[in-house]
DNA sequence: GATGAATGAGCCTTCATTCAT
DNA sequence: GATGAATGAAGGCTCATTCAT
């Protein structure tokens, strides 16, 4: 676990809730990362937040629940994350891909806790279709800004090319990307991943990424 | 569970060990497809291949064990796959790498247990050591012969790229393939992955896979 | 059982706590009397406590545990009541001593579970080294006062016999009494062991146990 | 284990039955002697017999069966062996009680399996009825001895003691002797054992007993 | 006769949930 | 609201026994 922030527990009740809640949605974060999905037990919610046992049925009624929110919260703060990447950028459609790459690329360098547990989420989304609204790549509003951004690629450059492939290929390789780097974090180097997407975007979309643009990021 | 073969049950008793591990094995396979690694429990063993609870012991001593056998069982096959493929292909690195890819991207349409099996080791190896060796992509023998095919081709046409690069690359789509396909086999289509791929080679090995061999493909 | 005191789950946590791990000692005990110490098995427990078979764990975490706090029990009750003897008896090595061996000779009579139970552990203690240091019969404070009662009879009567050997007698002769009754309780009768015991003590101390003293014991 | 002695497995089917009993019944001697009566399982007499799992079945029905076989055979050999030291005594009811109890004083130098074993029968017969007939001292044929002897001291040197408290106080000091051994063997002293023993016998029967007999034995 | 593969009952333990405190 | 004691279902494993080989 990061540093424990001494927080105090908040007096009023809607704050005390919501602070709580937190605790368990970080306590379950930091165990599906150590112990995966199945490795967590209220015992150990218990444990690794410092709480009662009792408190997930209090507040989430169900272990089940519990996990679904963790979910949510995964993806809210992803999509947060890449949106306020995005915000940062030129306004510019490759520039703008290329923050969403690189937001990728470099967060796989802190963020470990979280990153491993959405990959739990994802790979028991394949088993228990509750979780695949929430995980399915296809559908979420990431796949839809690449998608959207590939279209103004596309139409800009001519390109000869679909936006569904081009697209696939980006978020494909990214998701490659995350697996290696979750089954070695110490391995990982940043610059090698975004070298591997930089060659595939200059592919497809050359006179966006071609040459003199792989030039400029060294 | 595919259409359970009526084979009878061998008589000889070095035959029968063989036969009843494998129905061991293949009904962990399902087992997992279905509710994923923590959903395998004895009595589902039993229950999905027809036999008394002791046997999972009585052959694997462990769960654990029968897990890692089930987990060797399919990096076998896979490799034995790939391998057959490539024996076909013909003898230049172009070729040879191209029916790695294709060797891939076509049997996801079929297989589908054995796959999300894979995913599913895959997954808990990051959690679980004990299956990180036969897990680990940048390990496999298959990832070996990607390296060495690139090594052929960027010797071949001059390429200004890094080995392993070219190799992480294409192992990156292929992965990310894998996990698009697995949220939802019904909806993947190998003519989209195939096209995914194509592009992406020939970005990198424009030579080999550019234009000319893009126009053959369809 | 004995007669099942109706004895009211205490509401307060604490007093439940101490109310429900003696509970499950007691019925722990007259499995142990009943069935031996490998016939206790948790539902065994759970049946003869009335309790949830969970119990077992949730107050001594393993079966093993509850086990040996049963041992620490009966070593614990077994000094308790003869030190309790001890306390009403006359203030001369003699009478302490005879009050000792009396305890033993009569407490026979009833408290049957305790006892039986008492020699399961001391049997398993054999194979099972965990147990021993609670069971040794010469490491014990019980013997520990026998030897001191009979270092003073030997100083106070100038006999030519060792301490040690004296209060080995006196203990083995306990320990063949305590077998003997433990076979047959019906058959034993407090009289004829009260006499086995004097006339040993007659011999090795006569001038504290002989004629005089005998004729006046009955 | 005592040194394996290499003796062929018998031809003649006969022979060879009594052969590989012999050796369930060792083994079993053996398994008790180390894991206790409950810790004697099928799997390992197979282990300690070299034998295979089947045999117990085959030869003995049930393990049940086996165990009271170890029994009788252990009852048999411990008669066997005082009985003959017995006929090595002088014809003289002095001389044939300590030779008795000698020999039981003795015999805990050695014969450590044997032993342990017996007393988990012992100990198994207080709540298994089954074992009680070969277990009751009382109904031995030991106990009988013992007290024959005693009658023939009594009414040679006109005792005032009843015939059942003498050899009771000579049996219940075995037994002592046995279990205080059996918990240490390597402390286990037959010196002292022996002036304990004598030390009792010289104060029931001290014409025969008395001093002039104990300054001979040292 | 001898073997060990196959069975299913029973073992201890962990677990999510309920609910009195 | 917050706690953790209590429950009983389900987990993996060991076992004695049966019986085909």
């Amino acid at each position: 676990m990061p540093a424990q922030e001494p927080v105090a527990r908040p007096r009023r009740r809607d704050e005390a809730k919501i602070y709580f809640r937190r605790k368990l949605i970080d306590a379950a974060i930091e165990a599906i990362a150590r112990h995966g999905l199945s490795g967590v037990s209220v015992s150990r919610l218990a444990e690794y937040s410092g709480l009662a046992r009792g408190m997930v049925n209090l507040h989430f009624d169900r272990k089940d629940r519990l996990l679904h929110e963790v979910l949510k919260h995964l993806a809210d703060a992803y999509r947060a994350s890449w949106q306020e990447a995005l915000s940062r950028a030129a306004d510019e459609p490759a520039a703008r891909l290329w923050a969403l790459v690189e937001h990728d690329v470099a967060r796989k360098a802190h963020d470990d806790s979280a990153l491993i547990a959405w990959l739990a989420f994802r790979q028991e989304a394949i088993t228990n279709p509750a979780y695949r609204p929430l995980c399915d790549t296809r559908e979420s509003a990431f796949f839809g800004t690449v998608k959207s951004l590939c279209a103004a690629l596309i139409k800009d450059g001519g390109y000869d090319i679909k936006v569904e492939t081009a697209a696939l290929g980006i978020t494909f390789l990214l998701e490659g990307l995350w697996l290696d780097w979750s089954l070695d974090p110490q391995r990982y180097r940043p610059a090698s991943g975004r070298v591997v997407c930089r060659t595939h975007l200059a592919a497809i979309f050359p006179r966006h990424f071609g040459k003199a643009a792989r030039a400029a990021d060294g």
